[in-house]
DNA sequence: AGAGTATCTCAACACGCAGTGAATTACCAG
DNA sequence: CTGGTAATTCACTGCGTGTTGAGATACTCT
């Protein structure tokens, strides 16, 4: 015998709501599903669309668990907390084989260009575009998201170009030019009538190109250099 | 005639808590406060600081009636909701005979280098740098940003811009190079350690000018032309 | 001086939020 | 088949939030 639990300390008197008992087609109402588990995926998928499009204080869990079709308890089982959740979220899921960056290491034009196509292109995966999102809302409020930015922009940009093409003062050509591509990439997301958005990848890539290559090359100035 | 208003149909049964009869030197804790009246202007202050430094959405009316010494009420009185206290918060201060608008006007220097001073000195001021701030953060989720910004970019930089010189396809220039300026002065607010911070403004402006130049004049890929 | 109005605090409400513990169902190894 | 473990929902608890109404105090105009 499963033991004498104290049978509900909790309210409800001897089940209040069956639960409006002939619901349409719909089967179990309670415990595991039947079938193969991809649930945690299908939260994190929806977690990423609602943190990038709404940012983290906005975002309730709630609202995510709704989009995924899942209790919110659901969410506190698999990643424990809001911020878990959110740590997971805004993981960029890059894998070394994706075309893009295939393409970067093995294509033979300019440096410059190979990487604006990446960029563009990466920006094309929704989860990418989602993680990157969020990543850039929230860098100025939670260290989780400034430390994830700052790898992102040493892994995938500054270190594969600076090994690559040699560049005075790193540091401070790849803040603006990231800056650069940043806010390109969210202008293109969030105003959906704007010129910008409005281009195709290779002429963004076209159009973006030449300034990048200015920031990376132009003499600086005596005052800072 | 004033009429026969229930007396008090709340709770609070015959004033429960006196509060703390002797604070230290404090007088009056109920009532209008004696001399003259500027709290609408310091709970602005403290609003603008705190959702340029928080967002929207982080920031909660309470933080920002205890910075300014206020009961939460008083906000609602003078701006009745928080929407409304952000929509005071996000006007930019802005009068014609700034120093720095003055001088934007009346230099005879190059109009890109003319208008990164401005721009720099602008994000000077603190009310200035705080309330764009906070638009450009919540461009993306409040329309009433979303049209303070586009509002700032044209009659702050677009229009001044183009009547003097000419640039060709102006919309898509100017959103690339008001992105570009955007994301180094969020930089040096949010990222104090950043080399940008460190800089001084007449470096930034030596900076940011070249790049500046380069967007609004370098010639565009046939792609998009 | 006195009526009327603006400023200000207090107490409370209603609501949404993240998080918790127990109960229920399905999967899986022996 | 059987026992253990993972997945899932439910009911619930505090807590913080924006907002409200009433009452108290000061200023202002005649």
């Amino acid at each position: 015998m499963p033991k004498a639990r104290t049978p509900g300390p909790r309210g409800a008197p001897e089940r209040p709501s069956p639960r409006a008992a002939a619901e349409s087609g719909d089967q179990h109402r309670l415990g595991r599903r039947p079938g193969p588990t991809t649930t945690a995926q299908t939260i994190l998928t929806h977690a990423r669309d609602q943190f990038s499009r709404r940012g983290y204080a906005r975002t309730s869990l709630r609202a995510i668990a709704d989009a995924a079709g899942v209790d919110p308890a659901l969410i506190a089982h698999f990643f424990n907390s809001k911020r878990g959740l959110f740590e997971a979220a805004i993981e960029v899921p890059l894998k070394a084989d994706m075309p893009a960056l295939v393409e970067f290491r093995t294509s033979d034009k300019d440096p410059v260009e190979r990487l604006a196509t990446m960029y563009v292109k990466l920006w094309e995966t929704p989860a990418v575009a989602q993680a990157l999102t969020a990543i850039i809302l929230e860098a100025g409020h939670d260290m989780a998201a400034a430390r994830a930015m700052a790898r992102f922009m040493y892994t995938w940009v500054g270190e594969p170009l600076v090994s690559e093409m040699g560049v005075d003062h790193p540091e401070l050509r790849l803040r603006l030019m990231v800056g650069f591509m940043g806010a390109i990439a969210l202008q293109r997301q969030f105003d959906a009538q704007s010129m910008l958005a409005r281009l195709s990848p290779a002429q963004v890539v076209a159009l973006m190109t030449p300034t990048m290559r200015f920031i990376l090359t132009n003499p600086l100035p005596g005052e800072v250099a």
